[in-house]
DNA sequence: TGATTCCAACTTGGATACAAGATGGAATCT
DNA sequence: AGATTCCATCTTGTATCCAAGTTGGAATCA
């Protein structure tokens, strides 16, 4: 039997999308003002769906309203991206203390579809830092989906979608991406043999690289990698 | 110098204020069913702030809307609340291990607060159930607070008014009042005494049994609960 | 020239108008 | 009686209109 039919996404749920990525693609940089006006003619709709797009980007943190002054990128507030990174490693942390406490001998599929991805052969490594950053957050999600724990993982998301603005720039480097691909293989293996607390030391370290890279990153290497807002095609 | 003249809330937030207050209350039970107009008419505003609440309710996990078919409380899911329990639990030892081990001698004055409100005789403790459950939820916030981490305090706070609806039936028991008091005592004690691990233990027991007791909350008692919506009086 | 005033153009928040699809129940048919 | 059809009513999503306050800069003044 067919799912009940999904309604198509509305007109507010595609313009929160493409406005999110417009920030995550550095089309929208933080402190960047703009009115509803203006969204509302690049995206061909009215002011209304606009709002509403607006209005969740403000409660989930990304943008600020001013009132009857318009709107602005939130700035980057780097005290904020250090309790991120932290609440990263206290989530995920746990989780690794779940799948290694797990009774049966047969791990979750979706553990094995992770080793499948990074436990592969140097010449079958990814090389393209934007794709490998991709994949790096969708590894770290899907070990707190493989934990069991629905709200654990819908919190980590939402973490991660918040730093992925950074995780984009730490990824620029293809000395990155190695050690990477290095260091989620170790994390797997420890996760597969069921050595908790080793896993959860390689976890720590692999996040705190992140972390302290966070505070390398220049204002400088955020405007290097800025991008232009087209109006829409079509 | 004042600050700069905070806007007063507006419309869409008192609205959603209210609205969130009518679940809490059981003036909206979980399966009631209502339109936008409704509301509007109950609220004496236009369909627009309504809307806006709404449609933030249903990003929080409170409302369900169907498409041209009206809105929904959405159902009380257990499991769910299982996983909320869970994630509390987590955030709550992870403050604890951070209290536990801060450098200073001085304990955070937000702790000292609480010692003042949980530390007393028993002739000074509160009796009001519903009053118990809000000192309760604060108390729990408050030790994330003085943790410092503000993005796990963050997620703390939405993950309790998710399960704030449970409380206020977990509390109509005077037992379970005294014996709050008694457990608050007990891991602030162990906290300012820096024993960790036993503070943790203490936690996780005490969130344990109002996990458990989410289990023996029959849907009796929630309909037992049951307020009437009033229209509104000004 | 440099400071000040003032106003036209913007801007957001809320109300209203319109579009298109869902729904319940009366009327109809077998 | 019981099932089916059909339509008036209702509902949400989007567009537009209006209210009230902000702002940048031109015009004015010392």
């Amino acid at each position: 039997m067919p799912r009940a039919a999904e309604r198509p996404e509305s007109l507010a749920e595609r313009i929160y999308g493409r406005l999110k990525d417009d920030i995550f693609e550095f089309r929208l940089m933080p402190g960047d003002r703009f009115s509803e006006g203006e969204v509302a003619e690049r995206m061909v709709a009215s002011r209304t769906p606009v709002r509403q797009a607006l209005h969740r980007l403000q409660r989930e943190g990304f943008l600020d309203v001013h009132f009857r002054s318009g709107w602005q990128v939130r700035p980057l507030d780097f005290a904020q991206f250090d309790e991120l990174y932290e609440l990263r490693i206290v989530l995920e942390a746990e989780a690794i203390r779940r799948l290694c406490q797990r009774p049966t001998d047969e791990h979750p599929p979706a553990l094995q579809a992770l080793a499948r991805t990074w436990m592969v052969q140097k010449e079958d490594q990814l090389q393209d830092g934007i794709a490998v950053s991709r994949l790096d957050e969708a590894f770290h999600c899907q070990l707190l989906e493989a934990a069991g724990n629905r709200e654990m993982a819908r919190v980590h998301r939402e973490v991660s979608e918040k730093i992925r603005i950074l995780r984009r720039l730490d990824f620029t480097q293809a000395q990155r991406i190695e050690l990477t691909y290095a260091e989620h293989q170790q994390i797997l293996d420890a996760i597969l043999t069921r050595r908790s607390e080793e896993a959860q030391q390689l976890l720590k370290g692999h996040i705190e690289v992140s972390k302290a890279e966070v505070h390398s990153i220049t204002l400088h290497r955020l405007y290097g990698a800025r991008q232009r807002v087209e109006p829409m095609p079509e």
